[in-house]
DNA sequence: TTATCTGCCTAACGTTTGTTAGGCAGCGTT
DNA sequence: AACGCTGCCTAACAAACGTTAGGCAGATAA
């Protein structure tokens, strides 16, 4: 199996490979990576499609670009939090597990079209570019098991990882019907925060997600 | 846009369809919707391509009819449990909870092929398919709207809504990493259902998941 | 001026895809 | 015996795909 590389190359900025880029994710998330073609892409930049074989080796670097350059961006977001809330100090975890809960889900929604396909189409990716981005992936789920085990250290480390994946379950599905907004995401955030450490019957939640625009039947699916 | 119908049609059994049916729905959950073709799906059940077309009319019907069962499978478990909890005895709302939960993790794995399709491909799946297959989705959907209001009778529809595709994105992405067996999806549906409720902090979980399967690296992913 | 590099285009290639028209063997019914 | 239905096959179709080889205008450097 060939491998596949993407990251970095040349001075990263010129403007073809840039232009190609952002409108790859942004394909990629609306339509999916097969469905999406290079020669619409290459339209969409005002492009022929041979011609991104001098930014891109192949579809499959592009797509590795794309989810590199997304997995990225939490990963920077997380780092950015945990400088703010290190272990050291004893703040209460509950306001740890909110930072980091606001972090991931800021991060998400605004590079959307980015980060998005780490949860739409990584599973079904070809093995290649599954097997480039893994490495970015852990990474980022390591510093979470980490964190989530600080929080709760009366937990089994296998409890520790279900509830992990329970909560990026909670967190990441809003790509598919949280309607992008700093607004939105961050009231959505401190909702998933408060539910994840006092649970649903808690009566105090806080000022209350009223007006949230989530697309409650599903039908806005395009 | 030409309108893709699935459902029924003769007596429902003959071996051909069926087999057809079963082959797609484990290609479409392994591989994804494009990804596979109908060569491939034919020889998976000593056919040629063509053949098939005698039991579909088109690949994008044999989609709606692999949904249109996945979803008739979660709606029936659903009304299983409704009937054995009913809203007018004053159960308990958490053991309800616990209740649907652990009916809609069980209906979701022991029908993987059928049921993942919703999960992974039906964002991205051909707009007359999601057309034809979204009544059945609205309608499970209404009834976790309804049981979740009448649970939490202090939190405003909202905020029920928001809750609600969050617990769905924690079910649901279990498809993703949780280990099929009936053991282990009992186990992780307790411990939704409790951390949905009490949040994690509660120190009283229940006689743990230890040795849950998790798939925590995500290496697994074929 | 000449040479080199960047960035894109044209035109084609081989392959794979969903789909269809027509045929044919086996069976039960009349 | 003739008929019709079921269930599958063969062979081909047009369309779309990712990818490549070669070329060409413009800028930059020697």
């Amino acid at each position: 199996m060939a491998t596949v590389t993407a990251s970095s190359g040349t001075t990263e900025s010129s403007s073809g490979r840039e232009r190609i880029l952002a409108a790859a994710a942004q394909r990629f998330l609306d339509a999916g990576y097969v469905e999406t073609s290079l020669r619409d892409l290459a339209a969409d930049v005002g492009m022929k499609a041979g011609s991104m074989y001098y930014h891109f080796e192949s579809k499959d670097a592009l797509l590795v670009a794309v989810l590199e350059r997304g997995m990225t961006f939490m990963v920077e977001a997380f780092e950015e939090v945990a400088a703010d809330h290190p272990p050291a100090e004893n703040e209460p975890a509950e306001e740890r597990l909110a930072a980091h809960v606001a972090a991931h889900l800021r991060a998400l929604h605004d590079n959307r079209a980015f980060t998005a396909g780490h949860v739409t189409l990584f599973r079904t990716a070809p093995a290649a570019v599954r097997a480039a981005v893994l490495p970015l992936r852990d990474d980022y789920e390591a510093r979470w098991t980490t964190l989530l085990g600080e929080l709760l250290p009366d937990r089994s480390p296998d409890e520790v990882t279900m509830l992990r994946l329970g909560l990026f379950g909670a967190m990441n599905s809003s790509i598919e019907w949280l309607d992008t907004g700093r607004g939105t995401v961050d009231r959505f955030a401190r909702l998933v925060a408060g539910q994840f450490w006092h649970g649903v019957a808690d009566s105090t939640h806080g000022e209350g997600v009223t007006q949230a625009s989530a697309n409650t039947s599903g039908k806005g699916n395009r």
